[in-house]
DNA sequence: TTCTATGCAAAGACTTTGCATGCTG
DNA sequence: CAGCATGCAAAGTCTTTGCATAGAA
């Protein structure tokens, strides 16, 4: 995706789209990934950017807000941040931390429960935890 | 279920019942329920108890180990145990931080996937994730 | 006695916030 | 110019750890 699509993407979402913000996306957006705040922060370093560490929690906070990406909360100590956004499920693997995407004609959930009184649904995720055979 | 129960239990699951150990078990056992480490120790504090927070952590880690109470990661900001170990889904409203069991027979997931080579799976969890209707 | 649990406070990881500066429209 | 974004460091949460004391087998 080019720099200026990646932009048209971010005005498309509500959002301003400032340099670090350009950045931030070119890197989460080039492709399906998962990554917390602190890897994509590393990547961002690795490419000689210089953002700082607050303004890519608080960017990736505002792409979660607006739906840029999805928010994935799967390791209780981090956050983990999807750039694939549709309706899709995940293995995690247990050991390693790693994450990957179920082909999403693999799952399907049969007879959505009757929800609590009063509420509505908001997403549906199957997360299948995996570790490596002995 | 009585303070000896407890302490039969957590025996069974080769946990030495010191009277911290049977307080918490006996506070989360009690009934099938979801709470964080920190509404387990106020709901300790609350009925006279002087655990250390310290413990209540160190206390449901190693329940959690030793299969007596199931770990649950819906928020990212807690860890979540809950006295229901075997296998079961929940609801969780974004805006309350609620969890409640999704009643077992009312959802059923087709086709499991084909996992990624090498790998085996732990489990399988849906979190089906609620709002109150406007 | 020997090993393990407990309590307290301190350390630690991850994330958010406050505030001054600088950029956007 | 008015308003928002940025960077830095400080503050905040939740959780774990270190160490001395106390308890269990």
């Amino acid at each position: 995706m080019s720099r200026s699509d990646v932009a048209a993407k971010l005005k498309e979402h509500g959002v301003l789209p400032t340099p670090q913000r350009l950045e931030v996306a070119a890197v989460l957006l080039e492709r399906p990934q998962h990554l917390s705040a602190d890897q994509l922060l590393e990547k961002l370093r690795a490419q000689g950017s210089r953002v700082s560490k607050a303004t890519v929690y608080n960017t990736l906070n505002l792409f979660g807000e607006c739906g840029l990406v999805k928010e994935l909360t799967v390791d209780p100590s981090r956050k983990y941040y999807d750039s694939t956004t549709h309706a899709h499920h995940h293995f995690f693997h247990v050991e390693t931390g790693k994450l990957s995407d179920i082909p999403a004609n693999q799952v399907e959930i049969l007879g959505l429960p009757q929800l609590p009184p009063g509420t509505e649904q908001e997403s549906v995720e199957v997360l299948i935890r995996i570790r490596d055979k002995k």
